[in-house]
DNA sequence: CTGAAAGCGCTTACAG
DNA sequence: CTGAAAGCGCTTACAG
């Protein structure tokens, strides 16, 4: 812990420094900086300084001579969504530890709040960007691109550019939730998903589909909204082929899934057996617990980070690259698995 | 969407603006800025410039001249974590609303991070500073206070000093927890918390504790651990006064008491009702759902943001105050009310 | 209503 | 190894 006698109430300058320790502003900078050519002597002088007067250089000042601002824009669409929020938790503690701040923003998957960030950061300027696009499509983001910001994408491409991004094994690790469901024996697989829009989400129905036409047995997709579930699965378990296991493709569709079957007194895994995409420390305390494909949040934070942090130090000669993290199949009980009770 | 015909190389500066509009630099700062006493004509040319060259102000430039940064600082331990993710959502949503950029980042609960975090934002400098704090006896936040950068604290206060703090009714929150409980006729009911040097944990136990002097009914306080907590259960619920309801005073020990209860065999409400403070949505799908009280995590981040804002504003003549935010009983059937099934 | 001057705190060349 | 000069892009007084 620093002692301080009292807080000083204008903050040291370069020029202080050097008055203090008797040398020019020149050498202090050079000291701060750890560039050669300081006489050990005189550097141990400025240092005393430094330390004597609480000095810290002025963030503004550096970033005006055209150093780099040492800050990194995060943007996700929702801070409080469980998964992002793991994600900018170790994005942010990456960042630190590579001594960058990380400016912080939540686009709730508004294309237009998503650019007004961007352009804020940007000019701001930030040294990069970290982006899970809000639309894979926009005009604008293809733009950014190409403009002089570094950009890594987190969990979804920008579509028709060529971006560095850090994504997770969506369409295998479909494959390996549905392929454990076929391993149990069940014939009849639906995949429910909500925002199919999104393209984690259309790999996942991608490998869902593969796996089935490989195994030759019938695909069926079902989109649900919170609005229509409860009418959706009524129908869908109505039915005289109603199916005997579910892959729901994303946490909300999981959760969606799980309530709404609930309330329509089917139970898992009894009466239909379940395998979810993305998984939540909470599965494990539902009954059943729930078998889920987990993807690695901690590490796609930390990868991205490190990734953009590379890039910015070599630009502009670097080319672009897809990192694809794997992921684990977590075996619980919801897909039809027994499991101890154990602690 | 802005249209560019090309990425200029370089940015435009405010004398490109003055040169292009052909007028003095000055009166494009003005134009800017709003201020008042430019022609009106004069305004309309300086702002087709800054349109057609895409100006924007540098903001290190701004702030060497001593403007504010528009920018604040958020600390919290953990941003993975349920409750502070959504603290942090609103934070940073208030703060855009209000053209500010939010910083944020995480202590993991280590004074020593967060003290190194607090230097780096005063001295970038940042405007503002929200903070949960890791240790309410910091030395060294008590000088923090004390100094020059705006300081509002949430969910914890710092000991032995005014600051500005936004917290939640955390004793009348578990007094209303517990009157729930002996509403029901229990009437050996333990309080059962994790990480108990904590100030609202504190108070909730506080809470606990007048509510049940108050009915004449023991008091039974269980520290625990993730460790331990077999353990120490176990014991518990062996004993020949085993409590009939318990009071877990946060998330952490909810969860924990029910991973553990459910281990031992021991059901919810049948052998034992259960209240716990701090509500996730997930408790909800628990088997039983979980009645919580439920602290109002947005509020807590929109209500700070406001008053740190404020305070930045109307330096350095505020006033310090506490601001307690009213928490909510959501009954659900772990205390042994019954519930309908409804949608 | 408008502009020329000086300065914010640093760093990049350029000279010693 | 060290320093004086100039400039980064803005804004605050100060003059018109």
């Amino acid at each position: 812990m620093r002692v301080r006698k009292s807080l000083p109430k204008k903050k040291a300058t370069l020029e202080d420094v050097a008055r203090a320790a008797g040398v020019g502003p020149m050498t202090v900078s050079r000291t701060i900086n750890g560039h050669p050519y300081v006489a050990t002597e005189t550097a141990k002088r400025v240092l005393a300084a430094v330390r004597q007067l609480g000095y810290r250089p002025n963030h503004a000042a550096r970033v005006l001579t055209g150093q780099l601002s040492k800050t990194i824009g995060l943007i996700v669409p929702d801070l409080a969504d469980s998964f992002f929020s793991i994600v900018s938790h170790a994005v942010q503690e990456a960042a630190r530890e590579a001594g960058y701040i990380a400016w912080l923003a939540a686009s709730n998957g508004d294309p237009s709040i998503e650019e007004a960030q961007i352009e804020e950061m940007t000019h701001h300027p930030v040294d990069g960007i970290l982006l899970v696009p809000a639309n894979s499509q926009s005009k604008y983001l293809k733009a950014v691109v190409s403009g002089s910001t570094p950009l890594v994408t987190i969990d979804r491409p920008i579509d028709g550019v060529l971006t560095d991004s850090v994504e997770v094994e969506n369409r295998a690790g479909a494959r390996i939730a549905v392929e454990h469901l076929i391993g149990h024996g069940y014939k009849k697989i639906a995949c429910v998903v909500m925002n199919s829009h999104l393209q984690p989400v259309k790999q996942r129905i991608a490998g869902y589909e593969e796996c089935l036409r490989h195994a030759n047995l019938s695909r069926r997709k079902v989109v649900l909204s919170d609005q229509n579930a409860q009418e959706v699965l009524s129908k869908l378990f109505a039915s005289p082929d109603r199916p005997d296991a579910l892959f729901t493709a994303n946490n909300s569709s999981t959760i969606c899934v799980i309530k709404t079957l609930r309330s329509l007194k089917i139970k898992v895994p009894r009466d239909v057996a379940l395998i979810g995409f993305d998984d939540v420390d909470f599965y494990t305390l539902l009954n059943p617990p729930v078998t889920t494909i987990r993807q690695p949040a901690v590490e796609l934070g930390r990868t991205s980070t490190r990734l953009l942090l590379q890039k910015i130090k070599s630009m502009p000669s670097t080319s672009s690259a897809r990192t694809v993290l794997p992921v684990t199949l977590m075996i619980r009980e919801s897909c039809g698995c027994k499991q101890e009770v154990t602690t």
